[in-house]
DNA sequence: CATTTTCATGCAGATTCCGTCAAAATCCCG
DNA sequence: CGGGATTTTGACGGAATCTGCATGAAAATG
């Protein structure tokens, strides 16, 4: 292999996930230590990578999305749907408040160019924001957790507590008959305060999230106002939710449902407009 | 065949791959190696592509360095000089603060994968951050200025009213003789605070700052601990500095001046820190 | 402070590059 | 058409570079 392709490649991988260990780069590649090292000294004094001991970090240009890993193996489809199921709940002008995670990601994505108020503690959907010159975005900071690039502590709660929005729009790691659950104890302290910064609280998640069991409670059932899941919604929790009060949103799906309305259900985009030049 | 036939055809093997080895050139060609080196060569001097060892990767079109935000006319290099120079002052397990802007990007760029606590309010320096593991990452909040990325307000402030770093890494609009400027009025008002927070403030600037005038005024130069900038520091202005009691570092210099020292005068490569979960 | 991991350096084998030179092709001109 | 000059092409050997491995040093970890 040419060395200048496979120094190509060492940055596509470390790009990819902003870092990488000598050991993954090594089994990637199929070379061995010493020539990874040797690119990796080129690479950091090309100014592209910065090494580190055990691995590299990518210092180039600004990535446009880390594209964190989706553990949950949901396609992104649905997450996509999702998405704009929620953003079509929120009117313009309205301050929202937006959790990190994939499924809040793309919220945002969705609620992009729209006139509307941004609070947020993730930095994706923050860099997502930063750029749209349409909105107002505050920041909510704090201890920013590695892997997800969300704020999260002490710091973030305190900042939290001056600030109320229309809507709190928060992720959930699973959802069970007990309330919703999340894996991280200093997260869940965060989203607490979260939807106590709301006056409605509405929840994203997709239908895997169903079922799961996660290790902290954030909080019970009752205390949602809505949910937006895929229609894959498995149907013994449908009851449960609704004796709880909970107002459920059924993302791409048929409108015929109650509560879907949504500017546009599906986000197919056919026909529509299209003109060749004669 | 005709040599210039043969080299056109040479371009498009290269270019529709991006690369190709020595050999498979000869292979495509049924030429002798010493042809097709002779003619890359010519091809790499007329600008379309680069040799390596190996072959030859195509260079046509794609000049990724635009040297984005040059209003300020100076160099990347000099800002990257100014940012290892930085670095260079902070040892491992300091906490520092680092203001927005393109110079001090290049300090967080310089600084990746060091054992440092970073506290920021810059979107850019965050993301760059927020891959790096190992590394804690505290994110100041606010009001985000929209083309810049850097939280500012009264939010931001009232964050870092309870923060204290070892040093404060801010940048400059323009510095003059009645102190250091900023363009913009919050901003300003955000940096105060940051030096406020910091024992030890530095300034990091490059040569083109040095006499330019801005709207704000952020401090008077004898607030300043240290600053560090490139060797294209205006003369008159060292006499002004020093009786300031501002200490000058010399990005990029020769290490046989006052100031540079620093564990090591070379910026190669320093070891560092980093690990992820087994 | 001992253990384990990672890093830097030197070295040998292999590959690639460069300068030189001779053969072949091409061109120029009578 | 032919002779000689010029350019192009292919080949060869020494120099330089790249790659992988081994060893001792340095750093991280508990």
């Amino acid at each position: 292999m040419l060395a200048e392709t496979r120094r190509r490649h060492l940055l596509e991988l470390i790009s990819r996930q902003g870092y990488a260990t000598l050991d993954q780069l090594v089994k990637s590649l199929g070379v061995s230590e010493s020539t990874v090292r040797r690119d990796l000294e080129a690479l950091d004094l090309a100014g592209s990578v910065k090494r580190t001991h055990g691995g590299a970090v990518y210092s180039g240009e600004e990535r446009p999305m880390p594209a964190f890993d989706d553990r949950t193996g949901t396609s992104a489809d649905e997450k996509r749907a999702i998405g704009i199921a929620t953003a079509a709940l929120i009117e313009d002008g309205d301050t929202v408040l937006l959790d990190g995670g994939t499924t809040t990601l793309e919220v945002a994505r969705a609620l992009l160019g729209r006139p509307v108020q941004v609070v947020t503690n993730s930095l994706p959907i923050a860099q997502l924001w930063a750029s749209s010159p349409r909105s107002d975005l505050i920041l909510i900071g704090g201890f920013v957790y590695p892997r997800t690039g969300v704020a999260l502590g002490p710091l973030a709660i305190a900042m939290m507590n001056g600030i109320r929005v229309r809507k709190a729009i928060l992720g959930a790691g699973g959802i069970v008959a007990e309330g919703v659950f999340n894996s991280n104890l200093l997260l869940v302290e965060t989203e607490r305060q979260m939807m106590a910064c709301g006056q409605e609280v509405v929840i994203v998640a997709d239908h895997a999230k169903f079922g799961r069991q996660e290790l902290t409670r954030l909080c019970g059932l009752s205390e949602i106002d809505r949910l937006v899941v895929d229609p894959g919604l498995p149907e013994s929790f449908r009851p449960m939710l609704e004796s709880a009060g909970v107002t459920i949103h059924l993302a791409g799906a048929s409108p015929n449902h109650e509560e879907i309305d949504s500017t546009r259900g599906n986000h197919q985009t056919r026909p529509i407009t299209m003109r060749t030049e004669a």
